[in-house]
DNA sequence: CTGCTGATTGTTTGT
DNA sequence: ACAAACAATCAGCAG
């Protein structure tokens, strides 16, 4: 049984209200980013002139169509990414100590 | 120790 | 510049 994860989110609008951290350390990209980095061209160059709309739901549909090994080179990537935020977080972390020592 | 939540990431298109 | 569908994420915090 699924938790019924209601994921609500606002874009930016988070990020210019609810203030949390000093520095932010943005988390990496997802999968889905490096994926659709890529499909973008050739969803868009098999649909031409679909709107937003399509595009991204086709995408959605193809991105789950690979299997774990296609998705595999996405999830490399956005492992690796969520390494580069690691750094982000080190320099947060770093930061936020400096203030508090501060 | 375990799990939940929130914040975030990038694409496309349109105004 | 931002809004939403599309999906992943996953880090930090709390009981």
């Amino acid at each position: 049984m699924p938790k019924e994860k209601v994921q609500k989110r606002a874009t930016k609008a988070r990020a210019e209200k609810k203030k949390k951290d000093p520095n932010a350390p943005k988390r990496g990209l997802s999968a889905y980013m490096f994926f659709a980095n890529e499909q973008r061209e050739n969803v868009r160059d098999e649909n031409p002139g679909i709107s937003f709309g399509q595009v991204g739901k086709v995408l959605g549909e193809r991105w789950k169509a690979l299997n774990d090994k296609q998705r595999a080179p996405y999830e490399a990537k956005a492992a690796q990414d969520k390494k580069r935020y690691e750094d982000e977080k080190a320099s947060y972390n770093a930061e936020a100590e400096e203030e508090e020592s501060s």
